[in-house]
DNA sequence: ATAGGGAGCTACCGGATGGTAACCGGGTCA
DNA sequence: TGACCCGGTTACCATCCGGTAGCTCCCTAT
């Protein structure tokens, strides 16, 4: 069949396959077997490259928050202010969400936040993002309600992505972003202290 | 230990009981003989009330799902505008979350949504909230991006109330409420069409 | 040719867990 | 008092699945 690879080709191999089980059927719904399966190998080839199944989707998790810290992190060091930021920012983001369906799935779509292990993970890189968007809010309230905030917008990007990733077809990040960074940044200038 | 009980009352302390399980462990995580035990009694007496490990999580969800919608529809009845719907809707959601912990991560936090059969029903409630927001967007945009950005309001409430549950304390639900839907209200208006 | 290493496979184990059959025991009513 | 209803229990089955031991086969280098 597929040949024989080289170990390090099978890993990358494994790992490019796993994800898109993992993503298609969460953690407990995909079998080892599945994923050798999908692999072209059988399941003792998995567990020479990885520890455990949790192990494997581990490296998973690790590897798509990288991807999605890089883009953001790339994007938004060019911004000169909080609104370009904002509007950078969101950009990265759903430009990732829209060529990288499986990894959004994996990270934000599944099970994953079930697990105490996993959550952990998943958990920073969440806040890693609320901490970018946390210092756009400029009002003067307290720490605690800023970093609410902050999640909230986290969640605005999710809960858009969520249902552009459902339906499947593909979208323009672009125009996705301009929407959802003029909504978030118009509403960040908004939040009053008090009220 | 906890006497015998009626049928019907059996029932709901099953119903209780489980959704706490559930809310901490998530669907795979927690055993019929984990529930059993936190009720006080043995597996067979589950089966007694619902045919399935599948039966009873999808009974909480149902159960979760319409104390979410009866508050939210209940409180957004009495609006007479835009702008207080808007802030009673925000507000009757994060009382809910503020009382509902459990109900809430079994709707959000768990794995719910990885499981096609469960995710249906997950997905109807959070789509009932969208196109419940939806309307808000006054925008001239075309319908499939108002729909986006409906989704994107009830990721922000999500993302919010994520932390907030996670944080385990408790909150003032309005105060928070105040602020994200000052955040939305404001966002939406600021989002115009093309660009 | 042949030895060796490394990729891959077959076959298996054992624990966890959803689900069930068969039984028990106490309160109630004739 | 004795039959029966019914909530509850014990003990079990069957299956799935993560993980492993040990072998095979092919390619390469001498």
């Amino acid at each position: 069949m597929s040949h024989r690879l080289s170990a390090p080709a099978r890993r990358e191999q494994i790992l490019h396959v796993a994800l898109e089980v993992f993503a298609n059927s969460g953690f407990h719904g995909a079998s080892m077997n599945d994923i050798a399966e999908a692999a072209g190998v059988t399941k003792p080839v998995l567990y020479q490259h990885f520890d455990s199944k949790r192990d494997l989707y581990q490296a998973l998790i690790e590897e798509v928050g990288n991807r999605l810290r890089t883009n953001i992190g790339k994007a938004t060091a060019e911004a000169t202010n909080g609104k370009s930021q904002t509007e950078l920012g969101f950009r990265a983001y759903f430009r990732w969400v829209a060529d990288d369906h499986d990894g959004f799935r994996l990270l934000f779509g599944s099970g994953s936040r079930r697990d105490d292990e996993f959550n952990e993970a998943i958990r920073k890189i969440i806040a890693e993002s609320a901490r970018a968007v946390a210092p756009l809010i400029a009002v003067d309230i307290d720490e605690s309600h800023r970093e609410t905030l902050a999640h909230a917008l986290v969640g605005l990007a999710e809960g858009a992505s969520r249902r552009l990733v459902g339906l499947g077809q593909d979208f323009d990040p672009d125009a996705i972003a301009a929407e959802v960074s003029a909504l978030a940044w118009a509403g960040l200038r908004a939040v009053t202290p008090k009220d």
